[in-house]
DNA sequence: TCTGGGGTCCTCAGACGA
DNA sequence: TCTGTCGTCTGAGGACCC
């Protein structure tokens, strides 16, 4: 096993050419760069009120045992000095892009996963991949200002590991810094996972881990050595299949630059449960008309309608209806929304409610529907609210009947 | 204490047509 | 004409990821 540091002093070792770049504390990273007086600080990003979350922790914040998906209330009882910040999602989106630009001048196989790290496919480039981990991680320090640990294997689930283990460590001293760019070499892929935890293992979560401890299976190599029709009796056919090979170092997924989303969707825990139809249309109102504009942004619209409502008691339900032709209006796809809402009992209580849209397809391949027929039809309507708010700004023109109930706000992923 | 938001993929059941 | 089977679609829900 070879890990490199970022000194780049190991000896040289044969390596995969896939790279799993990962930012650290991505969010918190972003804020500090402009506010330089929260370095240092256990600080997170995420929803400071009674039902929100931490999205992202700085170093100092973990080494309370802060981290992402920890509520707020209880990241406060650990860390009772800990910084809360609401979150700018629309610049954290600009400084990914950058950043995803300075990754695709070293390949253009950039597999973006989220906005905070990417696989990149370096085998047709010249440099040495643990070479180009380095470059990575220098360029996009000395231009954004923001650390990151790269992972180097044969395949995209080696490397992520290896991008966790490059990462820095949290103590109460402050991080220690990791080795930055972590190397699983060619041919040493199983006597490396072997003795690892199976939670490891990307797919391996609280229900399946449990699943797994059933059956005596704690290690990636225990798991790997399991008779795969057992396995199958346990976690079901695919989902074993997948485990099992991953156990098995088995991973030929290729890096696919910019794959076509295939839902969108929006939705909003309220600070008190919301009862009745009326309030919860109006909320649906809003997040439609939120989602129809990120529809036509992407120029795709979508012929399946979801919504989704979580009760006061965390129980979770969805309802949806696949209509004949694709829409992108806020306010057909409100019309379905509430159509759907009618069918479910609100009396107890909802603490979030949410609407999405799946089949996406391209929009100028959209067939005409009844509502476009009217004159002016919902498309030209949307069209003008869209170059309104090009504008003016988002909010310059809201939809009727949109919620302004007081009752929303929560979000960790609210920009403010 | 109490559990966000935005996604993907899988499973299962029921309906329906060939 | 009736019945059984198979494949496909749809809807609902669960698990997981960042």
């Amino acid at each position: 096993m070879t890990k490199e540091n970022s000194s780049g002093d190991s000896r040289p070792t044969q390596s995969g050419t896939i790279l799993h770049v990962d930012m650290d504390a991505f969010f918190v990273s972003v804020e500090q760069l402009r506010r330089p007086e929260l370095r240092g600080l256990p600080v997170a990003v995420g929803g400071p009120g009674s039902r929100g979350v931490v999205a992202s922790a700085s170093y100092e914040a973990r080494a309370y045992g802060v981290h992402s998906a920890m509520p707020s209330g209880q990241a406060r009882r650990l860390c009772p000095d800990i910084v809360f910040l609401p979150g700018d999602h629309e610049l954290y989106s600009e400084v990914s892009g950058r950043i995803m630009d300075i990754l695709r001048s070293f390949t253009p196989l950039v597999e973006p996963l989220s906005v905070d790290e990417a696989f990149l496919d370096v085998s047709g480039a010249h440099r040495p991949p643990v070479e180009i981990g380095h470059l990575i991680r220098k360029e996009v320090l000395d231009e954004e200002g923001i650390n990151c640990a790269v992972g180097v294997a044969s395949a995209k689930f080696l490397a992520k590991l290896g991008s966790k283990l490059a990462k820095p460590t949290p103590t109460p001293a402050g991080p220690s810094a990791g080795v930055g760019v972590f190397v699983v070499p060619l041919g040493e892929e199983r006597a490396f996972l072997s003795p690892r935890p199976v939670t490891d293992i990307w797919g391996v979560g609280p229900v399946t881990l449990a699943h797994l401890k059933r059956i005596g299976i704690a290690t990636i190599g225990e798991l790997a050595e399991f008779p795969l029709e057992r396995l199958e009796e346990v976690v079901g056919k695919a989902h074993s299949k997948h485990l099992h090979n991953l156990a098995n170092a088995v991973d030929p997924r290729p890096v696919i630059p910019e794959t076509a989303a295939k839902s969108m969707s929006r939705e909003e825990t309220f600070v008190r449960d919301l009862h009745t139809h009326v309030e919860l249309g109006a909320e649906l109102v809003a997040l439609s008309d939120s989602v129809a504009s990120r529809l036509r942004a992407a120029g795709v619209a979508g012929r399946t309608v979801t919504i989704k409502i979580r009760f006061g008691d965390f129980s979770t339900i969805t309802r949806s209806h696949t209509l004949a032709s694709s829409v992108d209006s806020g306010v057909v796809l409100a019309r379905e929304a509430k159509q759907l809402l009618k069918t479910v009992d609100v009396a107890p209580g909802v603490r979030l409610i949410g609407v999405g849209v799946s089949e996406l397809e391209d929009s100028s391949q959209r067939q005409l529907s009844f509502d476009d027929t009217a004159v002016p039809s919902w498309h030209d309507v949307d069209m003008a609210i869209d170059r309104i708010r090009g504008r003016f700004g988002s909010g310059a023109i809201r939809p009727g009947g949109a919620a302004d109930t007081g009752s929303r706000g929560t979000s960790s992923n609210r920009p403010n």
